[in-house]
DNA sequence: CATAGTAATAGGAATCATTACTGGTTATAG
DNA sequence: CTATAACCAGTAATGATTCCTATTACTATG
């Protein structure tokens, strides 16, 4: 893949980011790098950085987030206040375990925790 | 809330299938008994039906889809076939674990397990 | 350095899922 | 039976994402 400094950019503003940003949200911040970058570009990068394991997409309803947080982790998501927050949850013991139980082959665990945080109780 | 006779051909739809079926779906079958119906009712219904706890959204990818099983329970993906099949994997000590370690108050869990089926390995 | 070939881009149109609006229809309480 | 709020079909609008095309930038080589 050759170099592009708009890849770049976006690269950078999804990595200093703790919130798990939407196209749009990446799209708004790269402008202020790159005024004319467009909205085709954001996507097209997005999805090249993440076939290149830079980062995660998730999806939090129907719309894609993304996450340079590429360990395997689960999300805690507050129906309150919308944050999305990492964590880890889920251990091999689970992976080995679905694998055995269902003759199913594990690549990836997707959770997402739905409930109330603890500044919303 | 009022009865409907549209709103009753859409719940029988969507429990008499064990695929989980988009709402694309729901509307191509559905015309098949009322041939006039149209997608907004659909969304409707399907909305008012999840509010009344007749069954569950869940998000494959960035789309929809509807599941009449509302025990709570988690999804098997097969990243070769498509196929989406219910499991039971979160337990009760799962939840309340969750709880005491991020003091998050829990009300759902989202789990998907995306890999290849016993068919497809 | 000139140039040809390839890879990437901007900008906008197109697509897909979903929601909102409008004016007509229907279930049902009184 | 009638009034009326809830419902519907049809269609327009929206929001997220992808696709298309002309243009630009990089790279290797004669």
């Amino acid at each position: 893949m050759r170099y592009s400094h708009q890849r770049e950019a976006i690269k950078k503003v999804v990595q200093n980011t703790n919130s798990h940003p939407t196209a749009d949200w990446v799209f708004n911040q790269t402008k202020k790098i790159i005024p004319n970058i467009s909205l085709g570009t954001i996507y097209r990068n997005l999805k090249r950085l993440e076939e290149e394991g830079e980062m995660n997409t998730i999806y939090d309803g129907n719309i894609a987030r993304y996450d340079w947080n590429t360990e395997s982790h689960d999300h805690l998501k507050c129906k309150e206040c919308g944050d999305l927050v990492d964590v880890h949850l889920v251990h091999e013991e689970f992976t080995s375990k679905v694998k055995r139980k269902f003759k199913f082959d594990v690549d990836n665990v997707e959770m997402t925790v739905i409930g109330t945080c603890s500044k919303h109780a």
